[in-house]
DNA sequence: TTGCTTTGTTACAGCGACGTCACAGCAACC
DNA sequence: GGTTGCTGTGACGTCGCTGTAACAAAGCAA
C-alpha cells in the first residue's frame, strides 16, 4: 500500500528529526527501514520529499504539504485509537445482575451483552425479596425490580414505567374486555403469588382501597407455573404488563381500580458498589428505549 | 497493525452499505475479506463495532464514533494522494534548456533537477545568438539568456538582474580598485569577445557613449578561453557579474560608466511551447531565489 | 593524514496483514 | 424444495514491513 500509515510517519518524523537515523531512534526501528520507507515512497510517486541542506534533510515544500496532511492523519487515528482503548478498558470483567421480572431488564441484558461482548455476565432471578437481598448482601452487583424501597443505601436510575395487570385465558369472556374491574375479578377464580411477590402486594393494596382482599383459588410461587395455570384455564392471575415476553395464550387486562397507578423498574445498586462495568450498566439503562417486550 | 487504513475503510464502508457483502462489492475486494477485518479489529480490542437490525448491519454508538474519525483518516489521505499524484504527472519526461550564462541559469537547473528526479534534462550552452537561434527553431524548449529581445513570439519571465563587469588578475593594480572607468580600462591591453556576444555588445555601447571603442588585443569566442586568458595575465576581460560561480584568481569590477545599467537574466520560450513541463520550470524561475553564483 | 563515529545504501530473510478461493450454514422468498 | 443472498471458517498465496549484515561516504578529532 503506497500510502501507508508507516510510510506517512517515517516521512513526518524524517521532517521534524532532520535525518534518517535520528528519526529511525525516534520511532524505534532500524535506520534503514526508514531509509527504504522513504525512498520507497518516493520513487512510487517519482517525486522528492526532502533535500540535503548542510548536512540536515530538509522537506521541500511538496515534502512539507504531505507532512501537514500525514499530520492530520495521524490525529484522527489518535482519535480512533482512543476512542477503542477506552471502550477495550470495559472488554474484560463480569457482572452479576439481579431479575425480578424477565422483562423489561432481559432486554436491557441482552444490550449490555451486545455492547460489551467481553463482560461475562451472570443473570441471578427470582422474587423480589429475593433479589433485593441478593443487591444487600453483595450476590448480585445490580438488579432490575419494580418498586425500589426508598433506601439511602442504594442508588438508582429508572428504566421503564409498568402496573400490574390482570391476565385471563384466551377463551374466557373477560378476554373479550379491554379491562376489567375489581368485582368482576372477584366473581373469578383468583390465582395469587406468594406473600413475598411485589405483584402480590399490589394486587392486595389495589383490593383492600376497592373493598375487601379475596381468598384466592390457588397460589403459587413461581411466575411461570402463574403463566402455565391462567393458560390452562384455571383461573385468572395478576402479573407486571411487561414482566414477560411472553404473550401466547393469554389477554392482558389493565385493572380499572389501579387507576393507572404505574410504578418504575428500575435499576439499582449498592452506592458502594462502583467500577466501570457497573457504571456502564447504569448508563445504558438510562439511555435505554427497547421496546420492552420485543 | 491494528488500526490500518484497510481495516477503517472496511469499517466505514460496511456502515455506509448495510453488509459486509455490498461493502466488498464497493471495495473491490471478496466477502470474506471485509468479515475478517472488521471482526480482527473487535477482537483486537474487545469492542462490538455493528449491531444487526432488521437484516441489516447498524453501527454501534461506538461504531459510528470510529467511523466518524476513519473519515477524517481518509479526507487527509486523499489530500496526500492527490498532492502526489499531482507532482508525480511530472515525474516523467524531457526539456532541453539553453543557456548563455553558466550562471544562474545552472542554478536554476539544478534546483529543477532536484524538484523533478524523473525529468530527463538537456542543457544547450552557446553565445546569446546561438541561444536564441535553438529557442526559435525549437532546438531548446526553454533559455535563460540577459537582455532578451522584446519579441512577441516569446512568453518571458525574470529570473535576476545582471551587469557586466570588468575582470583583471589578482596580480594586476587594478584588482586593488573596487571599481573601475572607461579610461582606465583603454590603458589596458583588452580581451574581447566575438560580436554575436551579448557582453560584448553591452561592452562596445559602454565605450560608444563614453567616447570611442578601443581596439581589443585579444579577441576569443568562447568564454571560459577569455577567462583563462585574464587569469594567464594577458589583459582585462568583461563578463555578466555572475555569469559563472568560477571566482578564482580574478577581481571583478564594476565599471563607472556603466552607470549600474542592470539588465535581467531571463527565461523565455516560444509562446507556441507549452506543457506541464515548461510551466514547472516558469513557476520555479519566477519564484527562484537561489544566490547567483552560490 | 589517520582513525573513529555517524549516516545512508543495498541485499536478503522472516513475519504478519491482506486477499482469494472453496465451502458450509442460515434466512428469506417463491 | 429450490433459489438467492449473506455470513463465517479454513487453507493458502502475495506483498509490505522489519531487522540484520555488509559496505560506502561524510564528518570530526587527534
Amino acid at each position: 500500500m503506497s500510502l501507508s500509515n508507516v510510510r506517512l510517519e517515517a516521512v513526518r518524523t524524517v521532517a521534524e528529526s532532520g535525518s534518517y537515523a535520528a528519526a529511525a531512534r525516534l520511532l524505534g526501528v532500524t535506520q534503514p527501514n526508514i531509509s527504504q520507507l522513504v525512498r520507497a515512497l518516493e520513487a512510487e510517486y517519482g517525486v522528492r520529499l526532502f533535500a540535503r541542506h548542510e548536512g540536515r534533510l530538509v522537506p521541500t515544500a511538496l515534502g512539507q504539504k504531505l507532512c501537514d496532511a500525514a499530520e492530520r492523519m495521524a490525529e484522527a487515528r489518535d482519535d480512533a485509537e482512543r476512542l477503542l482503548q477506552s471502550r477495550s478498558s470495559l472488554a474484560r470483567g463480569e457482572i452479576t445482575i439481579g431479575l425480578g421480572n424477565a422483562m423489561p431488564g432481559m432486554a436491557l441484558v441482552a444490550a449490555f451483552h451486545k455492547a460489551y461482548p467481553g463482560v461475562s455476565i451472570r443473570v441471578e432471578t427470582g422474587s423480589h425479596e429475593k433479589i433485593t437481598r441478593a443487591v444487600l448482601s453483595h450476590g448480585a452487583d445490580v438488579a432490575v425490580l419494580p418498586e425500589v424501597p426508598q433506601d439511602r443505601r442504594f442508588r438508582r436510575t429508572h428504566l421503564a414505567r409498568t402496573e400490574v395487570v390482570a391476565i385471563a385465558p384466551l377463551s374466557h369472556a373477560l378476554a373479550r374486555q379491554r379491562e376489567v374491574t375489581a368485582d368482576q375479578l372477584r366473581r373469578e377464580p383468583l390465582i395469587f403469588r406468594a406473600s413475598g411477590s411485589s405483584t402480590q402486594r399490589a394486587v392486595e393494596r389495589m383490593f383492600a382501597r376497592s373493598g375487601a382482599v379475596p381468598e384466592p383459588f390457588l397460589t403459587l410461587d413461581a411466575r411461570d407455573g402463574l403463566y402455565e395455570a391462567v393458560v390452562s384455564g384455571l383461573g385468572v392471575g395478576f402479573l407486571w404488563r411487561d414482566g414477560t415476553s411472553r404473550g401466547d395464550g393469554i389477554k392482558r387486562l389493565p385493572i380499572v381500580e389501579m387507576g393507572r397507578a404505574e410504578t418504575h423498574e428500575t435499576v439499582f445498586a449498592l452506592s458502594e458498589t462502583t467500577g466501570k462495568i457497573v457504571d456502564a450498566f447504569f448508563d445504558m439503562a438510562a439511555h435505554f428505549e427497547a421496546a420492552a417486550g420485543g
